[in-house]
DNA sequence: TTGAAAGCGCTAACAA
DNA sequence: TTGTTAGCGCTTTCAA
């Protein structure tokens, strides 16, 4: 173990104080003589002495830690590479900065308070905050600065900055492009556990507008919930459906489609055109390749993480929420339909 | 700001020890009864009292958190996915003990043991450490446990665990397959940065012993040292070279070599065949999908956790250096060469 | 120029 | 059953 700034002190033959000022610059009112400070560093040399942080954070109040959180985080490498540009573009602002990032076990609801207040985290970034009032309070309670990322900001201004992309004008872009390949009718899937993620919500949202805006709100497309597997695919495709164009929620959710679709043997793209939210590698390796909406995962996160670097130096953040726009990716998922319609 | 204990212990009119038994469980020889532990309750809760982590630690000399700590850490979602299936196996065997993992910022080896001796970290995955002195001396000065990922365990037997995957059964998978598929003359090409990474080092050995075994030691192969942009392709291409096929120490750097083929207008696998290290779902988005080694990452890095952890614990680990074996996935960059020639 | 003393928030002997 | 006391290792005011 490495020896303590008293063991220090004490061979050679000094205070505390004197170690502290020489080795770590502090204390601007104690001057010590160069011979002294010569001693002091070489004393310390000797015993191999490290200054702990701990004992310095409890005193000074700051670690040089920020938290990241996940609301669900199982298996990075095996879900959406979302996680991995999140990550990426965190870090990227912090380290830049000397500062560490802590990744946090499960988050249990009842515990978060706790461990915001625990004091090893100055800060943290809290990925897909769903937007209950239990989030709301604890955003209000939380001694330390949030950073929301892929979360919609609530009404009421909140102490935490809120980091989305724009699913609106993401999902805009993917009905415009069906819509001027002939497709008329579209249905939105989404995972029944993700219901409740904003990210998921505000795509439903999306979706229905971009359909009512061209259509008078006539019609706003048909959204379904189904379980993970996409076991509910072969039922409604053998409903015969008027559908003719499916827009998932991820790129994850849409690779599952394009299975469902191969086992039934149903062409994709001449057959049914399939659209996944979320660009990434991911979608160059199904078959055939995912057309998908892109959204700036890295650059939103970077963003979340010099932002809270700020907030955590006191600077207030100018805007409370920032929506980065999303870009539409057109790979070979999606073409023509068999049949055209014309609703107007 | 969350109250103290102190301010507990007086708003309950009890001592700060009961505070701690009654909220913590701690102190055994301390009894305390229903009546003011119900009342602590309370005033605590009313309070919004947090214990503070940093003064805990400080006294137990406990922090449930490991780091981690990469030898060159850039930029992860552009390199290879090797950094997310390591993260995500460490990753899964913290979690589920109720560890935390802090991700460093740059390793500056002057700091490194400072950083561990600074009481905020009880352990740590050091990936890719190369096998000079160095580290050899700052493995031995360490206070605390330490598991090398993808490193060589030195000669002499060492505090430290070492976990990697068995680089030269991997290059006789790559070598078998290629020779089985009539190649005789074969390059190896490695980035010039990564010269000392420990894998890259033990790759090349791997490649020569593979070919030695198969010409009785009359020809090893051709080891290049290239830079990271492939720009030394073309004119080695140029040369006529003899060889038939290339070995890549990583699969994005066999990407890169995709590329410059590409660009010469080359044909793969026809004209040259193509191996990379490291089977992931890149290998899948090259074009043509790359023929690989496969290690198994993200078993190799929940085993280094898990090590880890068991160390923490005071457990002796059994055994100081744990090599997996690799497989080969065989995609399409890999065929038999135009030019069948015969050694022996 | 120097160091004593107080205290960050907590835990655990030890007394009472 | 309770509380007092003595630290964990560090920084910083304040007095000498």
């Amino acid at each position: 173990m490495p020896a303590t700034i008293r063991e220090v002190a004490l061979a050679a033959g000094v205070s505390r104080t004197a170690v502290s000022k020489v080795l770590h610059g502090k204390g601007e009112s104690v001057r010590v003589s160069p011979a002294k400070a010569q001693a002091i560093r070489e004393v310390a040399e000797k015993l191999n002495y490290k200054p702990n942080a701990l004992a310095r954070s409890l005193l000074t109040g700051r670690t040089h830690t920020v938290g990241l959180l996940f609301e669900h985080l199982s298996n990075i490498s095996g879900g959406p590479l979302y996680y991995v540009h999140l990550f990426d573009g965190v870090a990227s602002a912090l380290f830049n900065n000397e500062y560490r990032l802590t990744i946090l076990p499960k988050l249990d609801h009842e515990n978060v308070l706790d461990t915001l207040g625990d004091g090893q985290l100055e800060g943290i970034v809290w990925c897909k905050l769903t937007r209950d009032d239990d989030a709301i309070q604890m955003i209000h309670d939380s001694p330390i600065p949030i950073v929301a990322m892929n979360a919609m900001a609530p009404e009421e201004p909140s102490e935490a900055v809120f980091i989305s992309c724009d699913n609106d004008g993401g999902m805009d872009l993917a009905v415009e492009h069906l819509w001027d390949l002939g497709h008329r009718k579209f249905l939105f899937a989404y995972e029944r556990e993700e219901r409740a993620t904003p990210d998921c919500m505000a795509r439903v949202e999306g979706f229905q507008k971009a359909l009512a805006k061209r259509t008078n709100s006539k019609y706003e497309g048909r959204v379904v919930e189904w379980d993970w597997l996409g076991t509910d695919f072969e039922p409604w495709w053998n409903s015969s459906p008027e559908e003719t164009a499916i827009i998932c929620w991820t790129e994850r959710f849409a690779g599952v489609m394009l299975q469902q679709a191969k086992k039934l043997g149903i062409n994709v793209p001449e057959q049914l055109s399939v659209i996944g939210f979320d660009s990434t590698q991911y979608c160059e390796t199904t078959s055939p390749r995912l057309t998908a909406v892109r959204q700036p995962i890295f650059d939103m996160a970077r963003c979340a993480g010099k932002t809270l670097l700020a907030m955590i130096q006191g600077i207030n953040p100018p805007c409370h929420s920032l929506v980065f726009p999303c870009s539409l990716d057109v790979r070979d998922s999606t073409a023509k339909p068999l049949k055209v319609e014309h609703l107007q």
